[in-house]
DNA sequence: GGCGTTCGTTCACCCAGGTTAATAAAAAGC
DNA sequence: GCTTTTTATTAACCTGGGTGAACGAACGCC
């Protein structure tokens, strides 16, 4: 039997896994493709299953009163993507997960969740840590945007995510900057002299 | 035996406790007094200890390279308190929370809170929801943070801690609406025509 | 290849908030 | 009560980002 390999991987970095478990957390996801401007997830709708990207990149945002989106974050191969709050509570989206690019994704329903968490050996461990990692990633981009000027959060997004500066058009990019196109380009300027 | 009552009610918002665990719980915890301008946690210290507010107002703060503080948040009685990261992984915490006015603060150390995740019938559901909680917390407060303007979050303050505008001084609640006090000024006048 | 659309940069102007400092008001000490 | 310290407001000036529009480059499409 095959699994998923990249995916397991992931797993791994958080808990041990039998070759029972692998095969067994293997078999529980879905691939889906998706194309480029399709929705991973809309606001409005129950988030009930939580993905791993395969290939492919994805891009979470909002829609203010005004109309305007604002860009939270993005994703990529090898991460994990999912409206937490949703999909814990099973409350509609607030927020909006596109595809920027054709993208594939495991996917893994609310059910299958619960089966991992007592089905495997350290499944409630896992659970754990997730919810824990979401939430130190929640509170170090809550310091950035009380601390940093969008100047340093432009750094920060070209150095933990090098590649993404060519993936992504920059209007998604300033956005997420907390900033306009215009300033934007305002800032590299400033950077490249 | 005599329980923590308003303890042990904030248990009973998240899980079911019979009484033996209700006394059981109680035990665990121990009060702590606090000074105006006491430190609950400072930066760098390992937090050992979640609390729970009996009586008193606490503040967390950071301070940025510059050496200015940014106020994140503020807690008063019946609120918990800990630095969740810094507990979680036992890493030197990055933040502060200070005692705004004689606090009393039921401390409650990892290793009891281990004890109630595995001794109580519902303990481990209450540490699950105790960190989506918090997730849910932090996901807000970005949301606020990307959308909402200086004017807006100084609303949302008035309107989600009432009291604190008489406790709290002005230049606490300007940080952690992300503004300087003179600006603050400007949009409480702005607000009052 | 040529056409249209989309995207990034730039300009001119505007405005909210920052900065510094002065002043006024309120608390705290004695 | 008076003095000292702390806190809040105000004013004048500065600055960085927003806005709207123009321009040009890059990309898609047929």
């Amino acid at each position: 039997m095959s699994i998923h390999t990249n995916l397991i991987r992931s797993f791994g970095y958080l808990i041990h896994l039998d070759e029972a478990e692998k095969e067994f957390i293997s078999s529980l996801f879905v691939s889906k493709q998706y194309q480029k401007n399709d929705h991973f997830l809309r606001e409005g709708q129950v988030c009930r299953e939580a993905g791993f990207i395969e290939k492919g990149l994805i891009r979470y945002y909002n829609i203010k009163d005004s109309g305007e989106e604002v860009t939270l974050d993005f994703g990529k191969e090898n991460d994990w993507t999912c409206n937490y709050e949703s999909f814990l509570d099973h409350s509609p989206s607030l927020r909006n997960i596109e595809c920027l690019e054709p993208t594939e994704i495991l996917t893994l329903s609310y059910e299958n969740l619960q089966r991992i968490y007592n089905e495997v050996k350290e499944g409630q461990k896992f659970g754990r840590l997730i919810c824990e990692f979401l939430y130190l990633q929640a509170i170090k981009k809550l310091n950035s945007l009380y601390t940093d000027l969008p100047e340093q959060r432009y750094l920060h997004f070209v150095n933990d995510y090098p590649d993404l500066q060519q993936r992504v058009p920059q209007y998604y990019i300033s956005s997420f900057v907390g900033v306009k196109p215009p300033s934007l380009s305002r800032i590299r300027k400033r950077l490249s002299l």
